[in-house]
DNA sequence: GGGGTAATAGGAACCGTTCGCAACAACGTT
DNA sequence: AACGTTGTTGCGAACGGTTCCTATTACCCC
């Protein structure tokens, strides 16, 4: 059972994307165009409000909405993903980069783990409950290493 | 490392925890006794918006800003916790009730795993990043049996 | 039972996100 | 290259969930 439905491979670049959104029927505008840059640039896990200010530093006429909408549609053809690392926005980041994410608790920081890490309790949920775990869409909250030292030298708990 | 830091095992009764209430400078209120009854009823998993109802089916004038202010102070005092499901609000139960969550994205089910289930993703994550999970605060996503066997039979995928 | 103060009702404010609408602009057609 | 179609945009209002503010209430200690 794999991913595969739809949409083949994701598309390596800003031209190929907006192809396949125009195959869908959509249309190539310059906000959309330029969202997609900024996906493509480095640096996973952004907001939507950091990808609009993004954007905004090049059309800054470009609202906040649109990015919502345009964010939604790219995942719908299977371009992006959003992920949950916690409290507060949701963050988007291509498809392509597939992992599980650990985020703490305490520091917020984010670890982006293989999602082999997470076989011990898929295997144990599927046997358990027939449960399939998707690590990809919410965190597994926690305490990193930095952290549990800090609390547990301090506290002396 | 066992999870002992503070208050000693959680009370067993409303009064209980009132007495704890008023040791730490609060006071018993009428709000918090009955929204304490409720808590301590069965059926875990309740939003604070349904804990309301509840409430307010006993003392109509109990406002939701005061469940929110209450199930914080009684959280401070190790009495409650919460665990987000997934989107939608957050769930509150009391504090004894120890499990980690599996949700189903798909329906929205949720199964209270013991915590031996997440002990293969704490192995992995401790060895791998020094990462110690805690699968009770926020659930672990996914697709329950049920929903799987709809999926896979329906859609072809 | 009176005084000090924690807690309350009520509502406004907040954050992240979605929606409704009139104006716009991308694209295929001519 | 102008045209019409219609997907898209900007804008603001609305939403759900939660927190914050303020005057008033009611617990509790004495």
């Amino acid at each position: 059972m794999s991913v595969e439905s739809g949409q083949s491979s994701a598309p390596a670049g800003v031209d190929e994307v907006l192809a396949r959104v125009r195959e869908a029927g959509g249309r190539a505008t310059t906000s959309r165009r330029i969202l997609l840059e900024r996906l493509f640039a480095e640096g996973s896990h952004k907001t939507a409000e950091e990808l609009a200010h993004e954007v905004q530093r090049v059309a800054p006429d470009v609202h906040l909405s649109t990015i919502y909408r345009n964010l939604e549609e790219l995942e719908r053809l299977g371009v992006v993903t959003h992920a949950h690392l916690g409290h507060g926005p949701a963050t988007y980041h291509l498809a392509t980069e597939t992992h599980g994410h650990l985020s703490c608790e305490s520091c917020g920081a984010t670890i982006e783990a293989p999602l082999g890490l997470f076989d011990g309790l898929a295997e144990a949920a599927r046997a358990s409950f027939g449960f399939e775990i998707d690590p990809r869409h919410f965190a597994v909250l926690g305490h990193c290493a930095a952290c549990r030292a800090r609390e547990a030298g301090a506290a002396g708990d």
